[in-house]
RNA sequence: GGGCGUGUGGCUGAGCAGCAAAGGCAACAGACUGUAAAUCUGUCGGGUUCUACCCUUCGUAGGUGCAAGUCCUACCGCGCCCA
């Protein structure tokens, strides 16, 4: 792999670059859709190719789960399983220490969002309901070092999981990831790293810092294909930690720098903890915020240095009926949309937009139909590219 | 004409003496950021001083009873069977 920064924006830490593989080219920023298993949920690479999507970011710990890194290997690897030519990442399972692990006692699933947002909706009173669990409060629930999530075991050598499909036992660290990815193959690859939880106190936070930074050692000397590999920032919300982990990962023989975790209270915490991580790493190698990209944080996100990210919210939320459009985003499940013959979003001219009306897809996903997620999901795709295309276009400009 | 059965909130469908009435659907609202999924949550007869109180509801009209969607009588509607 070999990236190369095109401009240097003269009023932000924005660039724009080029990020070379062997499956082609990638024009940064860029934001990498999210193919868990192995596909953008509802399209086929086809699709996908033409929603403008440049890369995309499979997973390790599902695709180990199911069919097995053996099988997509023997297929010839995940280009050729899946159909997709242009250049694809796999994440390296760390966010499903999170995910699987406090994520779940918590009854977060995946949210990883802003903390105060999260405080807020588990205190089960800010929502209406019944208030007999009031006393599960935030501090309460802070994660102070030493504690293990319920279901998974997390110590200095990796992470013994249970398999949510069929309850198996399963054993994941670094060499473990490593070895998984490489059979899997993407251009670029993740070192394995604890996602620590938002409610995770510093204690916590310094203590799993040890292990990521550790498993980011031998990450880099357990790879032994030519494939890039990226290593991960942590420190949550916490400066101290933020600084130090990406002065040690920064300093480590990666070709590239995936930023994990926990990101504030704020956006505007956000925009301050990625720039303290951005100071930290080398210039010329490429960096790539996990999981954040909101349409609205785009902007600062890139604005801080970020090169690439990857979000599930264009192709989940089309799952649930959102569409994102110039006028913000619209639940097309709401019965008034039966009525609307006009498209998603008039300025756009994607495929969904050019040949489909609202009354079509909202009929379609109140039937259950699973077109209507389909049309959705390649219309915000499109909809997500086209709007990073054009921060692309304004960094040109010397706008941003 | 006779026999049996049945009528519950927008729909469906529990309840068979102490309920504004389970569940489901629909409707309405909200959430979702390295995907535990095509998910979750809340509201859902009306009104107020809304973690509480008041009013009106279970085909219609009477009756029993402290209390009736729930028991009794009549009527009306629907269903099946017999003439």
């Amino acid at each position: 792999m070999n990236f190369k920064i095109l401009k240097k924006s003269k009023i932000s830490r924005a660039r724009l670059g080029f990020l070379e593989t062997e499956h082609g080219v990638v024009e940064t920023p860029c934001l990498v859709p999210v193919a868990t298993q192995a596909v953008v949920k509802t399209l086929d690479s086809k699709e996908v190719e033409e929603t403008k999507s440049q890369i995309l970011i499979s997973n390790t710990f599902w695709l180990h789960l199911r069919p097995g890194e053996k099988v997509v290997e023997k297929a010839g690897k995940l280009h050729k399983f899946m159909n997709w030519k242009k250049p694809l990442m796999t994440d390296s399972g760390g966010y499903q220490v999170f995910s699987l692990g406090f994520g779940r006692d918590f009854g977060l699933g995946s949210k990883l969002a802003l903390g105060n947002e999260i405080f807020s909706r588990l205190d089960p009173s800010a929502d209406g309901a019944h208030s007999s669990r009031k006393n599960l409060l935030p501090r309460a629930m802070e994660i102070k070092a030493g504690a293990q999530p319920q279901n998974l075991i997390i110590n200095s050598d990796g992470v013994v999981f249970r398999s949510p499909i069929n309850g198996d036992e399963l054993f994941l660290g670094p060499k473990e990831s490593i070895k998984i990815q490489e059979k899997l193959g993407a251009d670029i690859i993740f070192a394995f790293d604890e996602c620590t939880p938002p409610m995770a106190d510093f204690d916590y936070v310094k203590k799993s810092l040890e292990k990521t930074h550790n498993w980011a050692k031998i990450c880099l000397k357990a790879k032994k294909t030519k494939q890039a590999l990226y290593g991960i920032v942590q420190g949550s919300r916490f400066k101290d930690l933020r600084v130090e982990s990406a002065k040690f990962i920064g300093g480590l023989n990666f070709d590239g720098f995936g930023i994990g975790g926990e990101f504030g209270n704020s956006k505007k915490e956000m925009s301050q903890m990625l720039q303290w991580v951005a100071d930290e790493l080398p210039e010329k190698k490429p960096r790539h915020l996990l999981g954040v990209g909101y349409l609205e944080d785009m902007e600062a996100i890139i604005k801080s240095g970020v090169d690439t990210f990857d979000c599930t919210v264009p192709t989940h939320y089309a799952r649930r009926g959102i569409a994102f459009t110039s006028e913000g985003k619209l639940n097309l499940k709401q019965t008034k949309f039966l009525k609307k013959i006009e498209p998603l979003d008039k300025n756009c001219v994607c495929n969904v937009c050019l040949n489909y009306k609202k009354d079509y897809i909202c009929h379609l996903l109140k039937a259950g139909e699973i077109t209507g997620m389909k049309l959705l999901t390649f219309h915000n795709l499109w909809y997500f590219n086209t709007f990073v295309e054009e921060i692309r276009n304004k960094i040109k400009k010397g706008e941003i």
